[in-house]
This record gives C-alpha cells, structure tokens and sequence, in this order.
DNA sequence: CATGTCTGCTTACC
DNA sequence: ACTGGTAAGCAGACAGA
C-alpha cells in the first residue's frame, strides 16, 4: 500500500451507498477514484430530536452546526426512513455537497493523495480546460414515411467525427466515398458504431437522448444485437420535456438540450432548434442540406447513394464543430455553479441559480431552505405577482433615435435593495426607509444570501467586461456569456412556484421598483426635453430631435448620479431610423413589443414583427423583411410597395419553393378544445399512420383541398398543392399591411392592391 | 347566415 | 420538472339578430 499523488481533470462524480466516485482525466487516460463519504441531513437541535436520536442510536450525529444562530445536528443519511419532522438539506445530491464542502469544481484541475484507489486528500489546484477525447456522431434511418418508425425503418448510416481528424460513415451499402466504412448489415453497424464511440471520452450527439440512442438500443434489440456504452447499463429517463439518457464510464453529451438552455436565455435565436439552424446561427456558415422526401429516393440509387453518405458525415462534422464551439461555455457554466458534464444534458436556468445558492449559503453559513410542499405549491401557484412595464408607442418612423438600458435591472435592483427572504421585513426601524412601492421593507443591517451571491456574480461580470475590452478572449467571453444567463435567472427565483427561495414580497419588490425607476427615466427625460417614445421593462428608447449625442451622454450620467449604487442606466445604442406598427386589431393603436431600428452603421435591429416568428410562412417573412429594409435604408414607400407587388406576382406564378411556404408550429398537447391547422394536419398525418410526437414542431401548409383553414391544411412533405389566395390574403399581406400603413400609405390602397391582384389584374399594368 | 366578439392557443420580448 | 409576466395575433367557436 503506497500513497500516492495523482494530478487530473475532474470530469465526473457520483455517490453510492456512502462513497464518492471522482473521474479524473490526465494524460494516462481516465481514472476513479473513491472516497468515503456519508450524505446527511440536518435537523434543529431541539427536546424533540434529542429523544429521536438517543432512539437511532449517537453514531448517527457526524457533527453539529451553527447556522443562522440556531443549532443543527448533522444526521447521516442510512435511508429514507427516519421520525424527524423537519429535516433541511435531505434532498440535495451527496456529490454537491461533497464539491462545496471541499471546495472543488468539476472541470478544474485536481490534486489527490490516493491509497490504491481511496482518496485521503483531494486539493483543487486551479483552473483549467480540459483536453477531452470527444467523438460525435449521427445516425440516419430509412424512412419512406419521413417520420421514422423504429419497428420497421432500418438505420442505414451511422456517422462520427472527432478533433483527431477520425472521421467516417458506417453503411451496409456501397456509395464509393473513401470515409465510408462498409459492414454486413444493421446489426453489424450498430456494434461497429458502439466500438468506435468507446474508445473516448465524451461522446456527443444532437438530439441523441430522445432519438439516436434509443433508436439505437431498440434496434439492436429487434436484431438480436447488442447496443452498448461504457461499463453499466444505459439508462434512460422519461421527462414531459424529452428523454434524458444516463451512461457510466463514458460521458454523454446531447448538445440539445444546451441549445434549449441557450436559446432560453436569448443567448441564441433561431426559428427552430433544427441541426442546420443551429449550425448556422452558431457556426455561421451554411450546412449541406437534403430533401427530407427525396431521401429513400437518393438512398435506392448506386449513383447518388454517395450524396447521402456525404449529408451523414455533414451531420457529425456539424455537431463537433458546434460541440467544439461552444466548449469553453459548456465549461464556464459547470465550474460557475459546480455542475459536471454530464448534468448539463438535463439543465434548466433555475437549476444553475440554485446550485450557485447552495455553494454561497454553505460558504455564508445560511440555512438552505427546503423545497415547498404540494399544499405550498397550490397555494403558491395562486398568487400572482405584476410584472414590468411596457409603453404603448405613437405608430409612425421615427429618425435620431437614442436607447438607453439599465444594466441587469432586475439582479442589480436586488442588490441595491437587499432582497431576499431573510432580509424581509426585518423589523428593525431604521430598515423601513428602504422600502419598496409595493411596501414591503428590507434590512440595512444584514445582508441576504441572495445579495450577496448577485452582488458577487455582478461585480466579476463587470471585471470580466472589462478584461475583454483589453483582450478579446474566448475564455472571459463564454465566462460572461455564462454569468449573463445566470445572473438573469435569480429574479425568477423568488416566484418560481417550486424554488427554495420563493417569495412574493420579494418578487413584487423587485419588479414595482423596477417600474418605479423606468417611469422616473421617462419624467426626467421629458423634463429635458426629449421625447419618449417607447419603454420595455428595463429599455426606454428617445427621439433626440435637435439635441447632440453628447446631451444623451451627459443625460444618462445624471441620472446614474441620483440612482443606488449597484445600478446603472447605460447607451444601448443610437439609431438612425426607426417604426413602430399600429397593432393590426385595433386601429391607431400602438403595438407593444414590435419595432424595427437601424443604426448609424446600417445593422438593423428588429423585435416582434412577423418575420421574427416560425409560425409565419418563409415567404412572407421575407417580404417583409424586404419591405422594413428598403423602409429603413432609403425611406422609399414606392419602392417598398413594389417589392410587395412583385412578392404577389412570384406567388401567382409559382415562383417559390414549397419550404417557403411551410408554417411552423409546435403541438404541444395531445387534445386540444379547438382545431387549429397544425393539429388538423398532424390528424390527417396519423390517419395515414405516421406517428409525430407530441411536443414536435410541426411544419404544415396550406393546400386548395378543404373550406377552412385547418381542413386545407397539410403535413409540408404530403402536400402537392397551394393555396395561392391564403398565402397573399392570409400571410403576405397581413404582415406587410400595417408596415406600410405606418408610412403613410392607405391600408385601403394596399388591400384594394390584393384584391384586384386576387382577379389577377395588375400583373399587365 | 353574415358579423362582431370571445376563447384557445402559440410565439415573442424582457 | 417548469424563471414568469406582458403582449400580439391567428383561427375557430359562439352569440344575438
């Protein structure tokens, strides 16, 4: 028995029956480590637990704490079953606990003294990014229906690609590419795939915890054959929100659900989460594409059969690069709130605030508090909390216009304030000055956890900031991408029915000050004689009219004079042009959440309009897109009405690609009260036994066959035909009407315009 | 049986 | 396992005539 030290990259922990499992990584591969390790709980030292534990017996006290000036016994955890009423920290995992309490972070490099495989010292000696053997990969089915089905449609290809340059397609069938690896049948690429992704580290997918694996591992059961990764059974855990796939010895990674995190927390936008958008959006090239119904077709063929070999490889390639991408900010956020990898694969935004609020509680010596019961969850779930403010703007174009922001309203609102629960109504009386339009007060005294972690969060957002300006680092650049989405997470926190730290008062606090301070903006702007023409929660947007840029700067330096400390009104950008539409329901009416800017260096900014939204036809969000810009760049009416007219001539003429006209829409539920085009159309699908999921976005378009809409409705790969009238009446028009109203034209031009194009008249004059 | 209004539903903004 | 409030707007359902 010799100690020993081992230097490594903590890529992995897990807790079983009073041991910790730790996975390093160093340049001699991938080791684990134990240590022993009882999870616990804590109970009040009262009369009550007293009794209860000279029952269970002394040994079972590991220490006793001091937290928020009461006493608490830390109790190990040997089952569920125990008599303690109240018990805190129960359901929290046992390696979180182990990584506070030891303060190490997942993904950082790792100093053990080891016995054999024991731990008896572990030290955290920095951080590090981790050189991970990673191989991604894809598979491809044959399915005639599209949509495939597992009992019948067999997977053709299987692709991978990894940093190493290794690269391939496993296929059964020739198509003469010097990467395609060629086997006997399914079954012999399933288990040739297997061998290949086992012999790294960290295998990545899109979308493989719902599709790809369980496809996989269902296939190789029908044929007999085997689906295996890394040393245990693979697990698989059904959630409303898709499957979650669990491995052991090999790190799954499914880029999706990150993507879903990303796009949550607007960090990225895209009208579906499809592989291509994504790439796009992300890599910011095009990736190759095939004809979803030419597939089969190209698949039959011994010419083309290479095309789609090609396609498969493109897959994997894509979901590397995008893996590769986006690394060092899969990184920052485990580190950040102490996460590994492979829980990533099932993240939401609260999840990361709470892992955070558990390592400062621990640090702070704060009470966690315990998750709420069903009882508290009903009540909790009545209570409604009004949120920010948003100003109906003057419809029009507007020139010389200013944004202002507050920087992280919400997060910084909590920290001027000292919000949180334990700071609530503190009932001391000099605190009572500190309150909030909603009238609840908050403590001067004492900080909240809260506070202090936002506090914390912000002040290395800031200093990240500026070390970025200095040098452009990717590093600090995902570490501030990763605070941005946490910091914007904690105000949800408060009234996040299931969170520890839910708290109404506090919830309403945050956002009646948050519409104190915007409005306060808008009385002095006005004072000094600019005029306000729209706000949004924490944004006010200006028309400078014959003031300077230098009167704005000197405006908003002000105002930061007279607001708390931890805020900050800040520039978000001048523009030179900007709309706002009326809303099409009302006439005359401003509509919120909707405009478009340009800026002094010709990038457009455009929120809300139709264009913005997968559930508007590529056709019209183009026109429209069009018509904002040539209404933008040169003011023309003329020429904006033009484009409009040619769009409807396109149609006529069937000049368009049927994508384009596709509508897409998620379904949800699996019943609905109404009937609406997307579930109308994914009946007709299901009648003609193609099994969509529910939650699938579904792509549909509208076709001459039927009266209402939802009858002419269609599945996009099973319709042959158009509705021409509907796409110009219902989807071009509409989104395009109020745009060009706004400028000055008549909405009765227009519409007579669609008319008359409807008896096809204007085509010759 | 047209017409206006309400309802159910999805998506976007912050 | 789901930050949630503010808002727009479509298509279908329904109502009073």
């Amino acid at each position: 028995m010799k100690k020993m030290k081992v230097r490594g990259i903590l890529i992995d922990i897990n807790y079983k029956e009073g041991k910790i499992f730790l996975t390093i990584k160093n340049e001699s591969g991938i080791s684990t480590f134990y240590d022993d390790y009882y999870d616990y709980f804590y109970v009040e030292k009262n009369d009550e637990n007293n009794a209860i534990i000279n029952k269970l017996g002394m040994e079972n006290v590991l220490d006793e704490v001091e937290l928020e000036g009461k006493t608490f016994y830390k109790i190990k955890k040997v089952n569920e079953e125990n008599e303690f009423y109240i018990k805190y920290a129960h359901n929290i995992p046992a390696w979180k606990k182990y990584l506070i309490e030891n303060e190490i972070t997942p993904m950082n490099l790792l100093e053990l003294e080891v016995e054999n495989d024991k731990i008896l010292e572990v030290k955290d000696v920095g951080s590090y990014i981790p050189k991970l053997k990673v191989i991604s990969f894809d598979i491809e089915t044959y399915a005639p229906f599209i949509i495939p089905r597992v009992n019948k449609d067999p997977i053709i290809f299987a692709s991978y690609a990894s940093r190493d340059g290794e690269k391939g397609v496993i296929t059964f069938k020739r198509g003469n590419r010097d990467f395609e690896l060629l086997v006997k049948d399914e079954k012999e690429l399933i288990e040739k795939l297997c061998e290949k992704l086992n012999e790294y580290e960290v295998i990545v997918g899109y979308n493989s915890s719902s599709f790809d694996i369980p496809y996989l591992m269902k296939r190789a059961e029908k044929l007999n054959g085997k689906f295996w990764l890394g040393n245990e059974e693979i697990e698989i855990k059904k959630l409303t929100t898709g499957k979650i796939v669990r491995t052991s010895g090999i790190i799954h990674f499914d880029l999706f659900y990150l993507i879903r995190l990303l796009a949550n927390a607007q960090a990225i936008k895209t009208q579906r989460y499809s592989l291509e958008e994504i790439y796009e959006e992300i890599i910011g090239e095009k990736k190759m594409d095939l004809e979803e119904e030419k597939m089969c077709e190209i698949y039959d063929s011994d010419e083309k059969r290479g095309i789609y070999l090609d396609y498969s490889l493109s897959d994997a390639i894509a979901t590397y690069k995008i893996f590769e991408k986006l690394y060092p900010l899969i990184v920052e956020i485990c580190k950040i709130s102490k996460i590994p990898l492979k829980e990533l694969n099932n993240i939401t935004s609260s999840q990361l605030v709470e892992s955070l609020l558990f390592e400062y509680s621990y640090k702070y010596k704060f009470l966690i508090p315990n998750r709420p019961s069903e009882e508290e969850l009903l009540e909790r779930s009545e209570e409604k909390v009004i949120g920010a403010y948003v100003k109906i703007p003057e419809p029009g174009i507007y020139e010389k216009i200013a944004v202002l922001d507050f920087r992280s309203l919400y997060p910084s609102i909590i920290v001027a304030h000292n919000i949180d629960p334990k700071t609530l109504n503190c009932g001391h009386k000099e605190c009572m000055k500190n309150v909030s339009p909603s009238g609840s007060y908050f403590c001067i005294k004492n900080r909240g956890i809260i506070p202090i972690t936002v506090e914390n969060l912000l002040s290395l957002r800031k200093k990240l900031k500026e070390e970025l300006k200095k040098n452009d680092d990717p590093l600090i650049r995902a570490r501030v991408a990763a605070l941005k989405i946490i910091l914007n997470s904690f105000y949800g926190m408060f009234r996040y029915v299931r969170s520890r730290w839910y708290s109404k008062e506090c919830a309403e606090s945050i956002t009646t000050w948050g519409r104190k301070y915007i409005l306060d903006i808008a009385k002095k702007a006005e004072e000094k004689g600019f005029k306000v023409i729209y706000m949004d929660t924490d944004s006010t947007f200006l028309t400078m009219g014959n003031k300077s840029k230098e009167d704005v700067i000197k405006f908003v330096e002000e105002v930061n004079k007279e607001i708390p400390e931890a805020m900050e009104l800040e520039i978000e950008n001048f523009y030179k042009r900007g709309v706002f539409v009326e809303k099409k329901t009302k006439e005359e009416i401003g509509a919120r959440k909707k405009y478009a800017l340009i800026d002094e260096n010709g990038k457009i900014k455009i929120r809300g309009f139709e264009l913005v939204r997968r559930d508007w036809c590529k056709f019209a969000r183009d026109t429209q897109l069009e018509v904002l810009e040539s209404i933008l760049k040169e003011g023309s009416k003329e020429k904006a009405v033009e484009i409009v007219r040619n769009k409807i001539k396109q149609l006529r003429e069937g000049k368009f690609k049927k994508e384009d006209l596709v509508i897409y829409t998620q379904l949800r539920k699996g019943k609905y009260k109404v009937t609406s085009p997307e579930f109308s159309a994914y009946e007709k699908a299901r009648k003609r036994g193609i099994k969509i999921p529910i939650g699938s976005i579904i792509g549909y378009v509208i076709t001459k066959n039927g009266k209402s809409i939802s009858e002419k409705a269609e599945i996009a790969q099973f319709a042959n035909d158009f509705d021409i009238e509907y796409y110009i009446n219902n989807q071009v028009l509409p989104a395009v009407l109020k745009i060009l109203g706004a400028f000055g034209y008549s909405e009765e031009d227009i519409k007579y315009y669609g008319k008359q194009t409807s008896l096809g008249e204007w085509e010759n004059g």
